[in-house]
DNA sequence: ATTAAGAAAGGACAATTGTCCCAATATGTC
DNA sequence: GACATATTGGGACAATTGTCCTTTCTTAAT
């Protein structure tokens, strides 16, 4: 729910000092709760998360939010832009303070073509993203709220400090009510 | 739900005929209801549907199947364990009589590394699953089996004849039970 | 201190989905 | 035809989840 990639983060800040790619890369700062990228909107740069945590989520005509993944440290977003061709279909929230690396999609198109080992990060990163969709979701199909949760706080023991009730429940695709519920039946079967 | 990439699939077919990767992509043509590659089981090749349609699917604790795709003409399985470095995490079974090309984890590998075009394709192809995946299951998350169902065949007019009721509801992360209510209430609308 | 605003928790009922089971309809075999 | 065997569809009830609304606590502002 939370994903990492330092390995992607440690090429990042080594390029970053790396005389010819000066001012490739940018950084930036922001407070919690802002939006970085909305949805259905045209995606001019590749982000990487350094420093905080941000959110990723669908909003359907429902008017309800689908939180796709929860970003970290080394995790990119506003790639997948470049290769569908298409405006965001995700928008992008922090949800602490963070700080961001920020790339031109022209940059890192450069990058993909002349450096093998970020070609070939890249390509894992996509691959991990992939693996970790097709298991989360199987399994929150496959299982009722409670056992979802109970995966969650396995992967994150402290996860209420880290994520706010309303979050926990869109991310699990349920109402704060369910997840209430669920809450308090784990309580009892302690 | 019925992915196809013909765009790769015809690079495929190219480099099959060329004599520089002689012996490198191999065919092989399977029956209905076979297993291609078993969950948890290890991965040493790379596969391309050629013809006809495969499902990729998990099998949970529970015993419940939950089908991630359905894999048409140029979409590729195998490749996502190469990066992840980990055995399968999901089956793939024919579900109609089907051809595959087939290509080692080492040979493509190497194509990845050699092959501009390659190597951008299979970038395509990863960012393709993650969007695809994104919008699929928040979609499903936020809307009832009655709106899933619609939107699968608006997708595909005739997939009842494509995918049968089962698989159709293990896609759909429900019971048949439940699917057949949802169909009734569709015939009912009318 | 008082008030307003907002978050958090949960009660009550409705809607949806799952589980279990049975009847109807093929399908193929002898 | 008679029989076994699937396959399909749906009834009845249980479990789960959603919706709506109220209450309780904070928190913040004046």
């Amino acid at each position: 729910m939370i994903r990492i990639n330092y390995e992607f983060l440690d090429l990042i800040e080594n390029l970053r000092e790396n005389p010819d790619y000066q001012g490739l890369i940018t950084a930036h700062n922001f407070k919690s709760g802002r939006v970085i990228l909305d949805q259905n909107s045209k995606v001019n740069n590749v982000y990487m998360v350094k420093e905080g945590l941000t959110k990723c989520y669908l909003t359907e005509d429902t008017g309800k939010d689908f939180i796709q993944e929860f970003f970290g440290p080394g995790e990119i977003f506003g790639e997948v832009e470049i290769f569908s061709e298409t405006y965001s279909f995700c928008a992008i929230e922090t949800v602490s303070q963070v700080s961001l690396y920020k790339i031109t999609h022209k940059g890192f198109v450069e990058l993909l073509k002349k450096h093998k080992e970020f070609n070939w990060l890249m390509l894992k990163s996509l691959a991990s993203k992939v693996k970790y969709k097709a298991i989360r979701h199987s399994f929150n199909q496959s299982h009722n709220t409670e056992t979802n949760l109970m995966r969650l706080k396995s992967e994150h023991e402290n996860i209420y400090n880290l994520i706010p009730k309303k979050d926990l429940a869109n991310y699990l695709g349920v109402t704060e009510r369910n997840l209430n519920r669920a809450i308090n039946r784990l309580k009892e079967s302690v």
